[in-house]
DNA sequence: TTAGTCTTGGAATATTTATTCCATATGGGC
DNA sequence: GCCCATATGGAATAAATATTCCAAGACTAA
């Protein structure tokens, strides 16, 4: 192990973690890891608690504390919780605080988008159908390959959600007409198609769910009002209606739900696997 | 005792503590007098702490919790590590919960994410540093064009941003290494970049992000804790610390200062104008 | 491949900390 | 001054938590 002292303040502790990090052993390191964007936690949190949240077994967070030059665990918590600021300002004054710059002001603007990200949040918790959602979740987990397609301000939400499938290992293909290629013929009878859309509606959007209806795969689509052009017979239609500040919409609703379908989908694989 | 149920926020606590004062016994006020000043301390000391501080004995503390309406002292500390704000719910192991009670239905996930979502969010408000977002906001406004670079989990925010300022017409570039294309020769002396990049870190956004250093340009980084590769001389660190949910990163707060950052940027521009 | 070293998970143990209990004290009313 | 009700301190017990240990696994270099 290593000889030096415990680190004596927080900052020294951060300094440490980045100067053990890179000659750590994996389990050892995503201790690092989880503390480095934690290390607030170790106030509060028991032994147990922080493991579990790295993915590790409390032995392993043991052995990091020591190898941080901590005598165990207490002794680490103990440097925390003298340096315990009693509570951070809450949420509300906060916001205010941000405000308070000045009405353009990026920090006023920031509190604004927070904002109407949360109330998007709070929004699309009570007006989700979770029949569909359900419905979503079966007819996807089904499919040999997930098709996904979004353009413009949907194509954040499209390529996330295959980044996420793809962490699963979930077959999936992004349609994102790179170079006007149109890959409609990839759609295959088994496959299920992910389309996003809203206001302005893309065409190319629009023209790909078409053809995957007419061909009778499964569609879901993640769209804004029952005026969509999504809105058809054989589309699964999951509405979303953000919270638009100015001319920007807010994504975090969208996002959200995009993510929550690709780990219901993933889960339920797992589960059948 | 009296049987009224525990108070379930700390102005819930602080309420009570005023209800039952008037009505206490010596030793019963000590506590509630010292409590009333040092709330704070209940979520890292111990009763035995607490109790020597408050000047009585710790069963006195421990009668005292009972009073409050708690089950124990662990009762009432709950609730303050609980309002801790950085200490956030564990999401790795809520999801394994939901897993092992058979509750993992997409609505139930759902609710999950939203809940990352907003305290993402809240977190947001409570840690970005308003001058160095005036100072991202300042930088990029002189930009001649605006470079972008996120990979992996952070290209949706990436494309977001570059949807963004293409309709605000400010020339913007997305680098996104499609077809491993290197674009580094398309940074200009008079141009801005903006990193994003979360652990693990993707190699080519660091190297860009050091190319860019290199040649003087302006550097604005939105990254995750103080270890970021992209912590560095000559660049602008802006913070964000997502609630991660299992394995996936709630992108709420990340998109939300990105699009703060871009309106803000443009609103500059056009006063200017 | 094989021996040797380093890593890991999990169970066993030690320690700390919370909680209860009861004997004793205190104070107010008779 | 005595009795009763309530309060109090401290020791005993229970529960939670940290810590250690060891066998098994993974990896490395020969």
């Amino acid at each position: 192990m290593n000889g030096r002292p415990a680190p004596t303040s927080i900052e020294g502790f951060h300094q440490r973690l980045k100067d053990v990090s890179p000659s750590l052993p994996a389990r050892m390191k995503q201790c690092a890891d989880y503390l480095a964007s934690h290390a607030d936690r170790i106030a509060v949190a028991t032994v147990a608690e922080l493991a579990a949240a790295a993915g590790v077994q409390p032995s392993a967070m043991m052995r990091f504390c020591q190898v941080m030059g901590f005598g165990g665990f207490s002794d680490m918590q103990k440097l925390f919780r003298a340096a315990y600021a009693p509570g951070l300002p809450n949420y509300a004054t906060r916001l205010a605080n941000l405000r308070e710059r000045g009405a353009d002001s990026p920090s006023a603007l920031l509190a604004e988008f927070v904002d109407a990200g949360r109330m998007s949040l709070e929004r699309l918790a009570n007006t989700v159908d979770s029949r569909v959602l359900d419905e979503a979740v079966a007819v996807l987990s089904e499919a040999e390959m997930i098709h996904v397609v979004g353009l413009r301000r949907a194509y954040p939400v499209a390529s996330y959600l295959c980044y996420a499938f793809e962490k699963m290992r979930i077959s999936a293909m992004l349609h994102d007409c790179t170079g006007k290629l149109d890959h409609s013929s990839a759609l295959r009878p088994s496959d299920a198609l992910i389309a996003i859309t809203f206001a302005p509606y893309s065409q190319e959007t629009v023209d790909l769910t078409m053809e995957a209806v007419s061909r009778n795969l499964n569609v879901v689509a993640i769209t804004d009002t029952i005026h969509s052009p999504l809105h058809i017979e054989g589309v699964l239609p999951l509405s979303v209606s953000e919270v638009d500040f100015g001319a920007f919409r807010a994504l975090s609703a969208t996002i959200s739900l995009a993510v929550a379908l690709a780990v219901a989908v993933g889960m339920r694989r797992d589960r059948r696997a």
